[in-house]
DNA sequence: TTCCCGCTTTTTGTATACAATATATATAAA
DNA sequence: TTTATATATATTGTATACAAAAAGCGGGAA
């Protein structure tokens, strides 16, 4: 049996999706045996991934309270900015060396396709492109363990899709970061890594787009 | 209640100070009832402390078959040190503006003591003094994410304390790294932001101590 | 009203029970 | 002897049960 999902795991899925997609918002109380309801199942897997996503972040466990989702702040999303940007820009300095040429063409080829669904105003298939070029040179860098880390970390201040939002100011924003992805394409072309490294850290994951993030 | 521990809390302390003193050795397995007869408690809270231990990278979940101690490959070890060493220099550097006259004083003082502990040979107090010398920058850097990840971190490459090992090739290794120590001290005196960052990362994480931590 | 106290209900933390899978053992065939 | 297969045992995953603490509620006192 290949991918054995326990119901543990499940429920993992279900909150982490909650979270994400919005449905669980800011400091909402996680009643154990209203999921385990809804889900149809006992309240010990329940609580098993409950103790999980609080081991990784995304919730807080407050003794003989129960858990909420952990609200992110403007401080928080900003510090976890500042050290994302600190660790893609170590990946990519890593990746350097490694980055084939099919690497720089496809990053090219993803930069044309994230224009294309900021016009059409596809804001989540924007945000699905930018992870996929992001990858790119992430799994290059031969640091599993940042890998996995960086995962975790972004895991943690992308809460609810675009959906309600001024597709117009997202638009700006979004028109400017892929801008920087161009930028980025050019560094790795020209393997300028101190140049290279500067850019992610203080330009691509500058603090100021932490407050994208908070809701 | 201030300080309220519940069983899955004593379970990781119980497990955690295991690894970290290297009683439980890389993949030795956890066997759920095996630990439960030995706290006088049932597999609930058990089970509980394995996935969080699972999810902070302690442990090896494998659906089925349980839990396993994680190996901690000399890759593993070198990768984490990479981590750590980009992260330390974020934060020393973040902390630049935030160290007072006092701070460096104290580290001067642990200085100090840090060699005595090595001449003494009494390599537990060093790795304690040694701890207490990076808090000193790392609680003045104003991220308190960073300060969480590089604890979770560290704690993934401390097992086993450093009795039954060559006495003299620690002595002089450690000799070296409170001598960067110094360096360290002097580059907060000048405040030379670039420079400390770099020495940091490149010099005193220096993957090639990271085989000090693999057993 | 507002605050405080005691009672009831809910919810968490832990123990126990049981089903399903994995591991170990024994037996038989090559 | 080795390999394969069947059976027994141990272990994990999940459900249920129960005790202890927290939250909710109603009635009085200020």
């Amino acid at each position: 049996m290949y991918n054995y999902m326990s119901l543990k795991d499940h429920v993992y899925e279900y909150i982490s999706k909650g979270i994400q997609k919005g449905t669980l918002k800011s400091n909402d109380k996680l009643n154990e045996q209203e999921i385990s309801r809804e889900l149809n199942i006992s309240r010990t897997p329940v609580r098993e991934a409950l103790i999980q996503l609080a081991a990784e972040g995304l919730l807080i466990s407050e003794p003989r309270k129960g858990f909420r989702v952990k609200p992110l702040t403007l401080k928080e999303a900003k510090d976890l900015y500042q050290i994302v940007g600190h660790l893609e820009a170590m990946a990519a300095v890593l990746a350097l060396d490694q980055i084939s040429p099919e690497d720089i063409s496809r990053m090219e080829r993803l930069k044309g396709d994230m224009d294309e669904a900021i016009n059409a105003h596809v804001f989540d298939k924007y945000y699905k492109l930018q992870v996929e070029f992001h990858n790119i040179y992430l799994s290059k860098c031969g640091n599993d363990e940042l890998i996995n880390i960086l995962k975790l970390l972004k895991k943690r201040f992308i809460r609810q899709g675009y959906s309600g939002r001024d597709p117009e100011g997202l638009s700006e924003i979004f028109k400017e970061t892929n801008r920087q992805h161009g930028e980025m394409i050019e560094l790795f072309k020209k393997k300028d890594s101190a140049q290279l490294e500067k850019y992610i850290k203080e330009v691509h994951w500058d603090i100021k787009y932490a407050a994208l993030d908070v809701v």
